[in-house]
DNA sequence: GTCTATAATCAGATAGAC
DNA sequence: GTCTATCTGATTATAGAC
């Protein structure tokens, strides 16, 4: 399940000068702390230590620059973190992986970010939101899918459903405590959550 | 579990005069399909048929308007929707009940823009994201809790995880496909992920 | 209370020197 | 290629007439 498969996303994985590199961290660091319409060009330049100008000759505008940054994050981010599962796991081990990996190495401040910038601008940047999708949420559902699908004796009888549901579960958890304040409202452990879906799953 | 339960985030469920109500419902138009930043005050005039300057007389600024809108809407809508299980149906009956309302009632093209637009701005405006957790997250997982307290015959030891990861299930599942273009590239039918959902929790 | 016209600010994008 | 300085358009908010 590697990243090859999402060609028509993807722009040829482009490659990055240094000089774009430091840009495009700037970027990033606004970008994610302050939103689309809260980042000025002016800010991103004074972050990544260049003129506004040296931005502009090496993006075409602030939408470009915007898509080239949250492309690069969001495979950058996945690329070092999925494929970890091996397939000869106990069911519960490997259940408890993906969920643990998930909830305490992905989940960072700066993913959590990444996934509410994503979708406050779903509307304005389509191929972004599908861009995460294509590469998180499918490649992780594809790879729970085919491991229900090999072990019938788990008694799930849809197993993509299952799976759907299993990330869907791990999402709207992170939105719900990191997002919308629910760590301050309604706070539950990562531990618990994961303890009961798994428990769920499996019975 | 009514609105009163929350006083310190409702501002005394202001009463808003006809005029009023209708720059609130032009601004939830403009606001909800364009985002905040998107929305200029020219925008939201030509929408609710008055000039500029009637919104700055009844409205502090854009943001008190901001808020006027989002805390209308999302009283408004919760407050029809959920007060409807009955503590007396069977399990089944109540938990299908419950996930079907949420997914085919509550959750609307206008409901998910509004949570789209919560989420985009739970930074700038924490209050609201808050507003939203206490109104339908904590109610929900409030009833939902103690129905499994209360039907210990089900065998779920942690009543309050199982609710949170009931509802975040849907709620995730809503983000996947509505916002984030899962029914373009990872469809998934309501009935199933209701029917896998309610399989799990009770089998 | 409501409208038209305007002030003041800010940010995206560019021109031109080096 | 990179920087400083500038232009231009849009937008929030207000002043003043009716």
């Amino acid at each position: 399940m590697t990243i090859q498969e999402i060609p028509s996303l993807i722009p040829a994985n482009r490659y990055f000068t240094p000089k774009q590199e430091m840009i495009l961290q700037g970027a990033s660091q606004v970008f994610l702390r302050s939103g689309y319409a809260g980042t000025s060009m002016d800010r991103v330049a004074a972050e990544a230590g260049v003129s506004k100008q040296t931005i502009y000759s090496h993006f075409q505008d602030k939408e470009g620059l915007f898509r080239s940054m949250i492309e690069r994050v969001t495979i950058c981010r996945l690329k070092a973190k999925l494929p970890l599962a091996e397939s000869g796991d106990r069911p519960e081990i490997l259940l408890r992986k993906l969920a643990e990996t998930y909830l305490y190495e992905v989940a960072t401040a700066e993913y959590v970010a990444l996934v509410r910038l994503i979708i406050a601008e779903s509307a304005r940047f389509p191929e972004l939101a599908k861009l995460f999708t294509e590469t998180v949420v499918k490649p992780g559902r594809g790879l729970l899918t085919d491991y229900f699908k090999k072990h019938p004796e788990l008694g799930l009888t849809d197993p993509e459903a299952i799976a759907q549901l299993f990330f869907s579960c791990l999402v709207g958890y992170l939105l719900q405590q990191e997002i919308l304040y629910g760590k301050e409202l309604v706070p539950l452990d990562k531990g618990r959550l994961i303890d009961n879906l798994i428990s769920l799953v499996l019975r």
